[in-house]
DNA sequence: CGGTCTCTTGACGGAGTTCAAAGCTAGTGG
DNA sequence: CCACTAGCTTTGAACTCCGTCAAGAGACCG
């Protein structure tokens, strides 16, 4: 049983028919390491359910220093959902930071998706909520903790996912520079 | 019209029976200027939509100064979905800050609504994927610019709303403090 | 009016950045 | 399977943005 279904299960129940009709508008995707699925300035032409791996989405500020906004693991959904709803150019990379299993849903195909199977407006529907949830309470994190806090936090929560991804991509995450996660990171080992 | 069916007729076609059923799952509440309509340890009980005035969704952090995480205006929806969606404890206040109508949706509310009119799934499908889209926009925001960059860009862009809100909310919003905030308000005006 | 909120101003301090250089590590081709 | 290189991480010194504290000036309600 693939990953997206069980997600799917958590929510609305479908029959295994309706299931394999909904699995039929994906498009699995399997990705080298470093692998750009999405480049600034096009339109993020994909909505991305994420079966093993590990994506990011990041963007370049005016001096070139790439700074991630996003993580998506096993089980997360991720797109520029701007870009992916008006159908526009993106401002963002994503990139997969480890060879990784996707399923991809074009805007096309998600439309049809809806019309097709509507208890998937309600799967998609908690998805959203629930990732607009999340974003509410990382707002409340960034403000309520330093910055050191923050990276504590993470390290202590999540020790597997700092060995998974290289220091810069965390630091540029957290919002700090590699020298400074460098410097918390000697402070919380000793 | 009310604000709230133009707002629905934006994302869905209702007839007028339908959307007066809808409607009827709503209560009306009006509001004081300051007026608690959530606070810290309780459950959010409502689903907000501001059809005018304004609220914000603010936290305590452990000196006891007040932190904003979000302001909502006419047309938009306010809620610790958090709290809202696992019927938990809050770690936020909501509070209007004008004297203001808004028409709350109860959870138990919410979930006949959603079986009645499945319909509205679509509706509330758009309404989170655009305020999830925001806050990726608002996260790269947060990590591409300087708060002095950020304020100036608010200051441009929303001076009415500068104007609508007292300074010390603007600035927990923006991150910062009162004090560094007038020394840029006063930087800009020169 | 009077008192409590709110906003401003300035001196000082500390968290976090920048820049430069050296040390590591991991992927690549021979 | 080793050697080389490019990319990643660490260290340290100087600097800057922004917070803290304190004190005063407005502004808004009862």
């Amino acid at each position: 049983m693939m990953q997206l279904e069980q997600h799917i299960l958590k929510f609305i129940s479908l029959t295994d028919d309706e299931l394999q009709s909904v699995l039929s508008y994906f498009t699995r995707i399997e990705t080298k390491k470093k692998e750009l699925l999405l480049q600034e300035s096009q339109v993020c032409r994909y909505n991305y359910f994420v079966e093993s791996g590990c994506l990011r989405m990041y963007f370049m500020d005016d001096k070139g220093v790439e700074k991630t906004v996003q993580f998506a693991i096993e089980n997360w959904w991720l797109s520029d959902y701007f870009s992916f709803q008006k159908q526009s150019n993106s401002e963002f990379y994503i990139q997969a930071i480890e060879p990784s299993t996707i399923l991809g849903l074009t805007f096309p195909n998600q439309e049809k998706l809806l019309t097709e199977h509507q208890k998937m407006e309600r799967y998609f529907r908690m998805v959203h909520q629930t990732a607009h949830a999340a974003s509410q309470v990382r707002a409340k994190y960034n403000k309520d903790f330093s910055r050191e806090e923050q990276f504590r936090h993470f390290y202590d929560n999540f020790p597997e996912f700092v060995q998974r991804v290289p220091q810069y991509m965390l630091a540029s995450y957290l919002g700090i520079t590699p020298e400074y996660l460098s410097e918390l990171r000697a402070k919380i080992v000793s």
